[in-house]
DNA sequence: CGAGTCTTTGAACTCACTCAAGTTCAGTGG
DNA sequence: CCACTGAACTTGAGTGAGTTCAAAGACTCG
């Protein structure tokens, strides 16, 4: 198992649009409108984008329909999971999204010779990596309330919010999103968002914004009695 | 969302010792028994750890005793998740293993200037992505039998055995690692795999070598009503 | 302001968890 | 080589959190 978070502070935080153009990719600028696709299963993989603004959900489809999300992608992600020339998954605007497209030809043409491009795209792969990891740990916990408590947490790290802040937390995505992102079904993400409210840990305002009002309450709602592996998950 | 295969051939999968020691690294040779840990969670990383035969578990401790596993890692493959100069897992021989230590400030020195380097990396990372978003899909059913299932594809993909073969799979991580990996308990892995050998899908021998009997059955045992995926857990 | 979508609430069922024996295996020393 | 001991694994019984199914209640947006 590798992680490499190269050393001084690690560039996959700090890049930005701007760094991203300082790679002197040919690139486009595109717009995707809530709810629309980047791409889907099986397409050709032309390119990929690199998020200006917006939330963007990777999935894949199951055969009964459902939907296993494998990432939500924010401001300076790349999106566009490739492999023989085909995605792998799908992509779907959550909210107004705005990119730069980068074409998978000119990538490969430059990635032997860029040590930028290189570096950029390890950082890139770190970051992923680590996201990747923290949803398998939230993943491997049974309890609904606790998945759903790392899952704010996620939101909080990924949005700068300060660790002990009381700033409230975005949430574009729906219930079922996030059911389908934390292996729960969407009933057991609301019920577990209600049993927080109660225990007075967070305070809802739209759907869309939580806002954690009690750090004590909400670490112990997440570790309850047994730190995760607690009784009878049964599903 | 990202993951890239880099284009002619996935290096990650040919990359051999021999790929390592033309990455000119200072590196040192070592030996643990069965049971040794690599390192610990917290402990000062000087190096990582390019495995050259054997397996290891990278895990982290939860508060209650109870440990996560994070991946586990065969010949050819890098370990030592590290993070502002410390180990953030432990890791533990499941096996004799012989591994190539290399220590962190050489990679550091050589990482900005070597572009093989670099794109052992890039190829590294790809490889470790792509397994932590199969486990993560492993651990989004609900299912034990699925999770089970899942988790001996990913086993028979990691030893290259062919998709259809009836060769042995080896497993010789425990029962309480399995469901510490997996997400369920040992009893649930257990139970898992004496059904699977009762529908015929699979036939177990000396509990380290499993060998799926019959494809249809155990493909059968994973979807069951209401779905897995089809494509592969692997992507 | 209405229609569809999203979310909450309710009730019964299920599968995996925990606890608890019992069984097999691996390694050790006589 | 075999009995012995602790670890690993299996089997059994009861409980409970989350699932599914169903319906009512909000919100969104044309």
């Amino acid at each position: 198992m590798m992680t490499v978070s190269t050393e001084p502070g690690d560039a996959s935080h700090l890049s930005t649009s701007r760094d991203r153009a300082e790679l002197a990719l040919p690139s486009s600028f595109v717009r995707f409108r809530k709810g629309e696709p980047l791409y889907r299963t099986g397409e050709g993989a032309e390119a990929l984008f690199s998020i200006v603004s917006g939330v963007v959900k990777s999935y894949t489809m199951l055969p009964d329909g459902a939907q296993h999300i494998i990432v939500f992608s924010f401001a300076d992600d790349l999106v566009g999971s490739v492999q023989n020339g085909t995605h792998l998954n799908s992509a779907e605007a959550l909210t107004a999204v705005t990119a730069y497209r980068m074409p998978m030809v000119a990538i490969n043409a430059q990635i032997r010779s860029d040590p930028d491009l290189q570096f950029h795209l390890i950082s890139q792969l770190s970051h992923e990596l680590h996201q990747a990891q923290a949803h398998a740990f939230l993943l491997s916990r049974q309890r609904a309330i606790t998945r759903i408590g790392l899952f704010l947490r996620m939101l909080e790290a990924q949005q700068g919010t300060a660790r002990g802040s009381l700033q409230e937390i975005y949430m574009p995505m729906k219930r079922s999103d996030i059911g389908a992102y934390a292996g729960i079904s969407l009933e057991a993400v609301g019920r577990s968002f209600q049993t927080l409210v109660n225990r007075g840990a967070i305070a809802i305002r739209d759907r869309r914004y939580v806002q954690i009002i009690n750090r004590a309450l909400f670490e112990a709602a997440i570790f309850d009695k047994k730190g995760g592996h607690s009784g009878g998950a049964g599903r």
